[in-house]
DNA sequence: TTAAATTTCAAAAACGTTTTTGTATATTAC
DNA sequence: GTAATATACAAAAACGTTTTTGAAATTTAA
């Protein structure tokens, strides 16, 4: 392929110099058995060859990659997934200060995530493993421990032994629900993420703690699970209002969820922000578009991805005590959410 | 790190059959000169085994990845530029069928962008690259010209010599342009893209030509470049409204410019879609959502990246010739563009 | 029936580093 | 002044594959 430009090789740095390949390595490496004068002509000379060790060599004999794979899933919609791009740039910021490279692979559907983790750990291919979209029993988590390989994931299982960073999804949904309680609702409902990711149950546990503090009986017809599509989070709000008695106020656990919903209410000519209440969990980028402006909470994603990084960063070092690190969300007040009245749909 | 689990190499799948490590691997790697029996019985014993290629090993000999880098640039916002992402789907679908990765990189800023291309290749990290953002000129291409490194862009330089996916912002520019005329409009600005990109001149020619074709002489003033930040959008407005003539229809060669520059014009009371026209030009999802929805191109990112991949893996491939392919988009209506009438801020 | 060609596999070299081990030389300890 | 230690480098092994080369066994050609 490199036709014009021979490559050079650490042999071509070491005879150049009239030194040993072993000691040009161990200059690079940053051994300290090599004088501090001989260390400096290899690095110049290095350069200035325009050497640079191959990869794969280093690779095999080393075992080390100087690299993390971020596996990426593929959502709902055709692209990937926002949420976890938004960790990225904290994670690679702190990687890349330590020497270690970020790399993204995507996973096209469920079953490639487990395959793609497997793939990544047995063909050497990175020194640590990053994911999200963690479920209550997870079988990425359950291989890569028994792997013992390093990993740190965005969300955490039921079991919650491993490093993790997770947003308190608890403390959002206790938080929404008791805004609208405080606001005077009392039919609330909760159109929850899939129940198969861990962070949905942790929305639901939230949510009925705040409404069991404040005396309201909890209506299991009021919590529907709603899948990541635009299409069924409309279909949740229809099903609400095919009950008969709507609520008065929406609390859901995931934005898209959120704007899916009012938009299917405003097809039945039920106004947001004034016949209905409705609170989004992630504010996504579209929630501040929208009229009017989806209230929300604001998760700060790119100090987890620094946090992610920092827990790789300590593992790869050889601490192996599991952190974890849970964040608090901010609420964004903006337009959807508003004080009960009686006019509303509800007649209880 | 492997404690509980013996890592399974090639010698032993092929002790284990009682065959040579050559004839494992050939059989493994789909040469012809092994038995199909023996393949079959080697393939079997391979995954009865769990036995996976050492990644480095393999590389090192054959030289070859099987790996290609997606670089992505690090945008305006602090994210990942979504316009790539976009690609993405399309690149890996097609890349994966031929048992290729996709492996994505993120440049921090101008400096990492040849920086990391050049690390990619010159450590031999993969066996293609793919990017965008390319400049009427660029360095990035000339080096990997150079080295005769197969590399596939969205986008292309002036000199428009390698293979590329592009869009035809020429295209855009003349239809949004000439829309706008047809509508009645006489006096339109350009709100166009930073011009170190190659894709703004494109947008500006296509303009321009529309201008011509119809007669309307090109008033350099109207022509602002904007940077792809949500608040230099505003700007671009902002000073054609104090050029004391507002124009009455805008063609910006973003949408985020687009968007940017209709809050901006609503804080002055001036409504778009009644009092000024505007034409967006590459549909992100915001586009769609707000009030009213912008009036944009739809661009075929997934057939792109597809195409994309295809061209990649024809390079790799063995054909030379460099591929290009240009694709036209399709005219979203929306409500920011209506026809031109007297009360328009147009006192000519 | 023999020579040539083909099929199928094995032995060994090679890939380009890092790591292990070894060895002069210089330094320190006594 | 000698032995022990520390310093700075070199030689060679090792990493786990793929590729090259070679060779026996089998088939085909004559």
């Amino acid at each position: 392929m490199n036709q014009s430009v021979k490559k050079v090789g650490i042999r071509e740095v070491a005879s150049h110099l009239g030194l040993s390949v072993s000691t040009v390595s161990r200059a690079l490496n940053g051994y300290n058995d090599v004088n501090p004068s001989t260390r400096e002509r290899v690095e110049q000379t290095a350069v200035q060859l325009g050497y640079k060790a191959s990869y794969a060599a280093a690779n095999l004999r080393s075992k080390q990659t100087r690299n993390i794979t971020f596996m990426v899933s593929k959502p709902w919609t055709k692209f990937v997934d926002p949420f976890f791009l938004s960790l990225l740039d904290g994670v690679e910021l702190v990687l890349r200060a330590q020497g270690y490279d970020l790399q993204i692979v995507m996973a096209r559907d469920y079953e490639k995530e487990i395959e793609t983790i497997q793939d990544a750990v047995e063909s050497n291919r990175c020194d640590g493993i990053l994911f999200g979209r963690t479920r209550p029993q997870d079988e990425r988590i359950e291989f890569l421990e028994d792997r013992k390989f390093p990993f740190v994931t965005v969300g955490r299982t039921l079991k919650d032994e491993h490093s993790w960073v997770d947003v308190d999804h608890v403390d959002i949904g206790y938080r929404a629900t008791e805004r609208l309680i405080q606001l005077g609702h009392r039919r609330i409902a909760h159109l929850v993420t899939p129940l198969r990711y861990t962070y949905s149950h942790h929305a639901q546990q939230g949510y009925r703690q705040a409404l069991a503090d404040h005396g309201i009986p909890h209506d299991p017809a009021l919590e529907v699970e709603c899948y990541l599509s635009r299409k069924t989070g409309g279909d949740a709000a229809r099903e609400l209002l095919s009950l008969g008695q709507m609520p008065t106020a929406l609390y859901c656990s995931n934005d898209m969820i959120a704007l899916s919903a009012i938009e299917a209410l405003r097809r039945f000519n039920i106004q947001v922000g004034k016949d209905i209440a409705v609170i989004g969990s992630d504010d996504m980028p579209l929630a501040a578009y929208v009229d009017p402006g989806l209230t929300t909470f604001r998760q700060d994603l790119d100090g987890m991805g620094m946090r992610m990084g920092q827990m790789m960063l300590s593992m790869l070092s050889g601490i192996a005590e599991p952190q974890q690190q849970k964040v608090k969300a901010e609420l964004i007040v903006r337009g959807t959410d508003m004080p009960y009245s009686r006019k509303n749909g509800d007649e209880a």
